[in-house]
DNA sequence: TTGGCTTCCGTAAACGTTTACGATACTATG
DNA sequence: CATAGTATCGTAAACGTTTACGGAAGCCAA
């Protein structure tokens, strides 16, 4: 009825009825040239787009998720709260960013699961499956069980995790490659003349900590060393954590004189307390860490492992895709389990 | 029919409808119950709730928000990208905890809507808002001039602005109070005696830029000083955009005797650039800046303005609320417009 | 008995999409 | 001209909820 003059142009769009009837053709034919169907007029798909372009018609998720069972939406899991993750923002907005460029070339949104700290992970997630919030999830900080594996199994949602885990349901993962950070480690310490070595971990049961325990164990006893148990220190994965770390090792009788670190968030607070127990780093205690946008600019330049955040992201949301139905036919089905490789980086402080 | 065997423990629970024939009960009894609606026997509501905790039931996104028009969910936008944010490792978590204790008791989820650096902020809010992602919107990283604001009060979408900007919609805010901050660090700095005094800014055109070094003008000019053109230093607002400083700074023929750093990620890197010129943070340049997971790690100690991150969150969730009119009557129509207060941590470093 | 309340529950209509199916007009072929 | 095939489009039924509405009891008072 009304041709193409733009009279109401800003006229409440309430969804693809209006659309349909300002084009004066049925709402089916506007959901399909839309949606790219085969069956509609080029003529006619080109006024639709235009229309709903000009008139800032964007499909209601709601409605077509409801129809399609589908809502174009990867959830990223991850606790909220200061001391949780032992990520900094920045290694996540990194990732994240890598993880993007893959989705958006298929129209997929990535959004990010806040679980309270206040909330058991399990239980949230369960609401979120159960709700159909999103198409496929992506899990981190990954515990030495983890129920959350399970879970998602048994309700059949595609998902990848970014860690290991004891509990193994055959889903996809990728970690970084904590084993080979503990025996390059090792090996460039003990090459180095060190024989009394410590390390770092999680103070909550975090897979990467066992992983990385175990082999920094098994790289030592290769040597022919023992890893002392009192030279294991566990800490909250932040600058506090470090910090006391530093005032544990300063009181220690047989004091080591190297660490490692898995953590990059206790670097700061490591060597702050190690400074003021009097111990230099880097001279009196040789120190390899994990980059960090710190890591670099600390006196003396932290000897680190580094790897690219974004490709990590790629890789992901590539593993991630090719488990979906949906993208079966666009990504190979490889059924990636990846030990992501972490490059050192020397500095001046081993 | 199927009386209460448990028989089919785990059929699958495709819906309420499967849940309804279940108990034997119309699905239009069942969803009053689960809904806490009035007009439904005490009795049967226990069946009903025990029977989808039993079975894992929860009612699907899709189809609730379709019929409510409401999700339940609040968005918190933020971009993706590690030079993006400008807010160092766990700002927004600390943040994010606050805010979900408010939403906790209201049955809210927070989500992290993150637009990727690819693509434009205001093309990427628009999609959320026109797919009716979220009831409420939190946004962040307000720019000088920024369009998302208009966008969302055309849309009539509840939201609020963590910063503020010349546009200027109506919408409730709260910010950092950077005014306080610059002005009690130039008072300080004066009393002590410098009369160069240098101040750091975003190197885009986020808002808080120019509220900072317009404040630091005026007080410099009641204390009857003058703020050096070249004394004002934009930076990405990371470690390197902080070392990049200090070498400019170090370059300086004039070089200023004090500066004040508007963001807590630079920090690390301003302090191994000012000693790697010979130039001892504390002694020969006295800085002041913004408290950080870091910053009373460093050697020495940054003298910082500090807040509760947290609390800052409870503000935001609940003057957010304040707006939706499905809470009119829970929070007071407030129309919150705060300078959230941050308090002055002394250290060495000035 | 009648009428009016209250309590509880079933029925069916939305909400905004997508899509299977059928209808129409047109073209090509015999 | 009759028929088959193709291109394009309209119709209507889903998807899983919530909720307005009405109906069926049960109770009490007139």
């Amino acid at each position: 009825m009304t041709s193409r003059g733009s009279g109401e142009e800003r006229g409440k769009m309430k969804g693809i009825r209006q659309l349909a009837e300002h084009l004066d053709i049925s709402i089916g034919t506007v959901s399909r040239a839309l949606n790219g169907k085969p069956d509609v007029n080029e003529e006619t798909r080109k006024r639709v787009l235009e229309a709903a372009e000009s008139l800032g018609y964007v499909a209601n998720q709601s409605g077509r998720a409801l129809r399609k069972g589908t809502t174009g939406v990867i959830g990223f899991m991850m606790q909220t709260g200061s001391e949780i993750t032992g990520q900094g923002d920045t290694f996540f907005m990194s990732v994240f960013d890598g993880v993007q460029t893959v989705f958006a070339r298929h129209k997929l949104d990535l959004v990010a699961l806040l679980c309270s700290s206040q909330e058991d992970p399990n239980d949230y997630l369960k609401r979120v499956v159960a709700r159909g919030f999103a198409d496929g999830i992506i899990l981190s900080a990954t515990r030495r069980h983890d129920a959350r594996f399970e879970l998602l199994a048994k309700r059949k949602i595609p998902f990848i995790t970014l860690g290991r885990s004891l509990t193994d349901v055959g889903q996809p993962w990728l970690d970084l490659d904590f084993e080979g950070m503990a025996e390059a480690s090792i090996d460039r310490l003990v090459a180095r003349g060190h024989k009394h070595i410590a390390l770092t971990r999680p103070h909550d049961d975090m897979n990467l900590g066992y992983v990385f325990e175990d082999q920094c164990r098994a790289t030592l006893a290769r040597h022919g060393l023992r890893l002392d148990e009192r030279h294991i220190f566990r800490s909250t994965p932040n600058e506090a954590g470090g910090y006391l770390i530093a005032r544990e090792l300063s009181a220690l009788e047989t004091r080591p004189t190297a660490i490692v670190l898995i953590n990059e968030a206790i670097t700061v607070g490591l060597y702050r307390g190690l400074v003021e127990a009097g111990i230099k780093p880097g001279r009196d205690m040789a120190i390899i860490g994990r980059q960090s946008p710190h890591s670099q600019f600390l006196s003396p330049r932290l000897t680190s492992f580094s790897l690219s955040l974004r490709d990590l992201g790629i890789a992901l949301a590539e593993s991630l895709l090719a488990t979906m139905p949906a993208f079966a036919d666009i990504y190979p089905a490889r059924h990636a389990r990846l030990l992501w490789p972490m490059a050192l980086v020397p500095g001046e402080s081993d």
